[in-house]
DNA sequence: GATCAGCTATAGCGATATTGTATAGCTCCA
DNA sequence: TGGAGCTATACAATATCGCTATAGCTGATC
């Protein structure tokens, strides 16, 4: 057994395919056809079952991926441990985020890492709460930033934020950052809103509900730019957090005013896979997010309230 | 990094020598010299300091060994995977007990070891729960019987039985099975036990307070077997677990009583270190030593109260 | 049904890495 | 002072790894 066999089984697990794995890796594929046969011969069992198109774990496979998986974050613990506390770490890293959030967090996150840590390869990822969930489990992304998923499965959270969500109106609405909206007073009124597979859109519906008013959502939009545009036209109001809208409302396209009774909320949470060690890598851009948070919401950039121990920031 | 590198490393630290981990590995003394050195280079860190007559490790390579030998536990960890589940398994464990539970359990342990697992390399150590407990944390065992310990950091206990003391007397004394003998009839009575430093002692007095009373210690003693010494010659009673006082009982060495208001029990865990996956074998081991410890109370051998799942017998 | 694309597996060869042999040099002990 | 015991380096021998070429299979498309 060797540690070249055991990085092999695991990009060829990942990928289904030795091609795609040789060519990630920069080896040829017979190569790698050789190291998992040769690991398959010494451990007397089958990991893989063959097919036309590539290739999958069997279930003894997945169960030695596993062990194959630790024993490479052990290595890294080695290297990290290997290396001063001072000196600045390598490596890769895979942070995701929902789109508004990437938005905030990415430049301040980067200039961290370019300052503490310029040799690490960070991978922004921007998408929403169901694909980084499956990233996180599939060990595409190390650590998330999430809307509170429902059933966050095997992930371990620090919870970050309780956001506010704001009404969000063309210029000549009235809606004013000092005027508080009753969200009774949304009865009837034509609202633009994303999907109903969108969590926003279960918040704001529970709220609605709270308020015993319905709403009339003239039109279902994903996109915040969409949905922005379309307010701008005089197509109706929405509902966002306010950071997405922050420029608009500063040069005048949009305004925006809270919403009380009640006031909707959205919990952020920052996840890592319960099933896999914390390297110090992630670590650091946890508590990098954490502050990064932390100081928007104290400057008043992003209103909430904060949850859970408060990095300096 | 290689598996070669770090199979060395653990080997060298252990030998504190080259020459001899070569002649170990059956490999030449100058392949393990460089090994260690691209090691070294690899890490940029010196991971042993050598001297006239050998070498040792650096704290940073002590930290470093860790890593390795849990590199290692993976390794055998995806090895055992692979193997079948009716393989015996092979390799060394050590397992602790204190004295009086050794003597109980050893004899049927060795026994289920050698039917299910024959290559096993057994390392039976008894000792006082103070060393059995600095053991397991530095790894020197895989797990250890204990009696409930004050602060027992970074274990992960099961409990196992909740140990009935009985008061032991000369074959005169009139004590018998049949008649408990209530706490407070100790009152001002000699009696000889362990030191304070021993949990025993501890719990001693701890129902002598409860009952009211204060005990009269002449002769403090932590060998077992002086204590039954000093018992038999007539220097005053003491308070044991029965199993070590078994076989003088049937001899009419000696007489015990059980003791009530309050009833004197010890609390017996099975315990591992929290911070090492429990291998296939610690995971034998531990199954192996509870079904004997049910098995001894079921026949009414180990006065108590069995705690947790009972295992099969 | 034929053809092509995409994939894995094997053979053979060259390059690279690792191990062995020889030996220098150091420390420590008698 | 000499010898034992140890580590480190140089060079040669051997083993391993990666590459190229290509066979053979499966599945998709026409």
């Amino acid at each position: 057994m060797e540690l070249s066999q055991l990085r092999t089984l695991i990009h060829v697990a990942e990928l289904g395919s030795l091609s795609k794995a040789a060519e990630r890796l920069g080896i040829a594929q017979p190569a790698l056809s050789r190291q998992i046969r040769m690991l398959e011969d010494e451990l007397a069992v089958p990991l893989f079952a063959r097919h036309g198109r590539g290739m999958i774990l069997t279930d003894k496979g997945r169960e030695i991926l596993e062990h194959a998986t630790r024993v490479m974050v052990e290595l890294e613990e080695i290297r990290a441990a290997a290396a001063d506390l001072d000196t600045p770490l390598r490596g890769r890293i895979g942070i995701g985020f929902p789109p508004t959030v990437a938005d905030i967090v990415s430049v301040p996150l980067v200039a961290a890492f370019g300052k503490a840590h310029p040799q690490v390869e960070l991978r922004l990822v921007g998408a929403y709460t169901g694909y980084l969930l499956d990233w996180l489990h599939r060990g595409e992304i190390d650590l998330a930033v999430l809307y509170d998923p429902h059933s966050a499965r095997s992930l371990r959270s620090q919870p970050l934020l309780l956001e506010n969500l704001f009404l969000i109106g063309p210029p000549d609405s009235g809606l004013s950052a000092t005027r508080a909206i009753p969200f009774k007073d949304l009865d009837g009124r034509r609202v633009l809103l994303p999907s109903t597979r969108h969590g926003l859109r279960t918040i704001v519906e529970q709220c609605a509900t709270e308020a015993g008013i319905s709403l009339n959502v003239a039109v279902e939009a994903d996109s915040y730019a969409t949905l922005k545009d379309l307010v701008r036209h005089g197509h109706g109001w929405t509902i966002l957090p306010l950071p997405p809208i922050h420029d608009d409302i500063a040069a005048n396209r949009l305004a925006a005013a809270p919403l009380i009774d009640p006031v909707p909320v959205r919990r952020l949470v920052l996840s890592y896979p319960a099933d896999r060690p914390v390297l110090r890598l992630a670590r650091f851009a946890g508590d990098t997010i954490s502050g990064i948070v932390t100081d928007h919401v104290e400057r008043g950039i992003w209103p909430g309230q904060l949850l859970g121990q408060k990095a300096s920031a």
